[in-house]
RNA sequence: GGAGAAGUCGCCUAGUGGCUGAGGGCGGCGGUUUGCUAAACCGCUAUAGGGGCGUAAACCCCUAUCGAGGGUUCGAAUCCCUCCUUCUCCGCCA
């Protein structure tokens, strides 16, 4: 959630431009300036009204007070008109309210100065490239195939007890992910070392179901609702029983672990010491993938579950870029262990996701595909997840001094299902079975060859 | 699922209709004193929104907030209703 009263009311130009590189409709500044202007209205009237009343109400008191109980009574039908003009603005005002925030939490995060300005994906920004792809003398399978034949991977049988988008792993495919996923653990919770300032994260094992009011605070909602899967909601049933207006709760599976995670401390205030503060969570995530139909339809690329290990921060603001380089850096790490060939690209701002003001994505090689692919997405959503629905995640530099807004920041750490793709693509042979890198093999009870 | 108890300012606590945005203690910050520490004493110690404000900070004023929402009343921490959360006991369960 953008700050609207700095941005709107003493700096509507950054705004305008920001938006528009981003790609948001042209109107929105204007729709903004339509709400924010009668709430603006409407609180300044109701703090009026509710300022003589106050007043008023206090003089009676001491009307009442002094045995002048005429005066006191005659004085009370006066007031009590003005708690009636009070009744009718209210209902306005919090419409208002709810329109203006409503209409707020639609607004992406604005994108950071360094962020390659563009409309999409052509526009980003290659960083960097680390290894060198495998040069093959045959012509290498894809993982699907090397999966069905070394039968570690069934992904048809997986449609028959699911359905499209989801695989069974079997044997040392199952072993493999176990293995991957414990490699990224153990190095991202090795003790922080100050001179690469490399890992030093703290393990977390979430919740995998989180409510509607945790998903506004990283920004998945409510834009982005198609995108989840959402569980039948019990508390709904009994709360229309009584009738109530309480805002039933609803839940929905994770679709990153960054959701729980990030919203650990949400509406707290943090000691400034405690920063910054450092997760790792191993966790499977579940996406709706609504809208990729045809997209990436064969293998583990894209499934509506995968495993990940995410890296979650939250900095004081002035630390936030540096700690972005160190949270990429950590996930470069994996991929530089593994000897797998990667670059990063740093997404431009049409290209950006919703919370984050600054995107790293890191590509690891595939040859089946003959291009590097997404396995990574490191963000700095600086302080826009930190204000979001009433969420003030805050820090305070001092006992006394006023609590400001953390940067968060997540990022893969990585995607295990698109690393598994990556290294049986990547250390496949001739014959059709895998070498498993050295680093991996204490996980793998010192496996060197899955064939 | 059944029964009971409780939710006030970082923590503990006072408070049964106006003098209460809210007293006391602890903790924290600043100061006086001091060779240093301690003690003692003094002061400060919430957040958000709106306005003064025409760049920012500072400052001032108003409003809201005593778990949440609603109601009664001129006026609610205090009375009424509903909900939420926590704790204890019983039941069930991996």
């Amino acid at each position: 959630m953008l700050d609207i009263k700095k941005l709107l009311v003493d700096k509507p130009e950054t705004l305008r431009t920001k938006l528009e590189q981003r790609g948001c409709p042209p109107d929105t500044l204007h729709r903004l300036r339509e709400l924010y202007e009668p709430f603006r209205t409407l609180i300044h009237r109701r703090d009026e009204l509710n300022a003589r009343r106050n007043r008023e109400s206090h003089e009676i008191g001491a009307l009442m007070k002094a045995g002048q109980k005429d005066e006191a009574e005659s004085r009370r039908i006066a007031v009590r008109e003005l708690g009636d003009q009070i009744g009718k603005i209210t209902p306005e005002l919090s419409e208002a309210e709810k329109r203006l925030h409503e209409f707020m939490l639609t607004i992406p995060n604005l994108p950071h100065d360094s962020v390659p300005v563009g409309p999409d994906e052509s526009a980003n920004q290659e960083i960097k490239r680390w290894g060198t792809p495998p040069q093959f003398d045959f012509k290498p399978l894809d993982h699907v195939e090397l999966g069905n034949d070394l039968r570690i991977l069934d992904i048809e049988r997986a449609a028959r007890i699911t359905g499209a988008r989801f695989a069974i792993l079997r044997g040392l495919g199952a072993r493999l992910e176990r293995a991957l996923i414990n490699f990224c653990l153990d190095l991202h919770t090795q003790p922080f070392n100050p001179e690469t300032k490399l890992h030093g994260y703290e393990e977390v094992w979430p919740p995998l179901i989180v409510n509607d009011r945790t998903l506004i605070g990283t920004g998945q909602l409510p834009k982005f609702e198609d995108d989840l899967y959402r569980l039948k909601d019990v508390e709904d049933v009994s709360m229309e029983l009584d009738a109530q207006k309480t805002t039933p709760r609803k839940y929905y599976l994770i679709p990153t672990a960054e959701v729980p995670l990030t919203n650990i401390y949400a509406a707290e205030t943090l000691e400034g010491s405690r920063l910054p503060i450092k997760m790792v969570a191993y966790t499977p995530c579940f996406r709706s993938e609504a809208g990729s139909y045809g997209k990436d339809t064969r293998g583990l690329i894209r499934q509506h579950q995968f495993d990940k290990v995410e890296l979650v921060k939250l900095t004081r603001p002035e630390d936030s870029y540096d700690e972005l380089e160190s949270l990429t850096r950590d996930a470069e790490a994996v991929l530089e262990k593994l000897e797998l060939a990667y670059r990063r690209v740093a997404l431009s701002t049409g290209d950006l996701g919703f919370s984050a003001a600054k995107t790293y994505d890191i590509e690891v090689w595939l040859p089946s595909q003959n291009t590097y692919r997404e396995i990574s997405s490191c963000s700095n959503c600086e302080e826009f997840q930190a204000r979001r629905a009433m969420n003030y995640l805050r820090f305070s530099r001092s006992p006394n001094s006023k609590p400001e807004f953390v940067h968060t920041l997540n990022g893969s750490g990585l995607a295990i299902g698109r690393l598994w793709v990556a290294l049986l693509e990547n250390y496949q042979q001739a014959d059709g079975s895998v070498v498993i890198p050295e680093a991996l093999r204490p996980y793998i009870d010192g496996l060197e060859l899955i064939k």
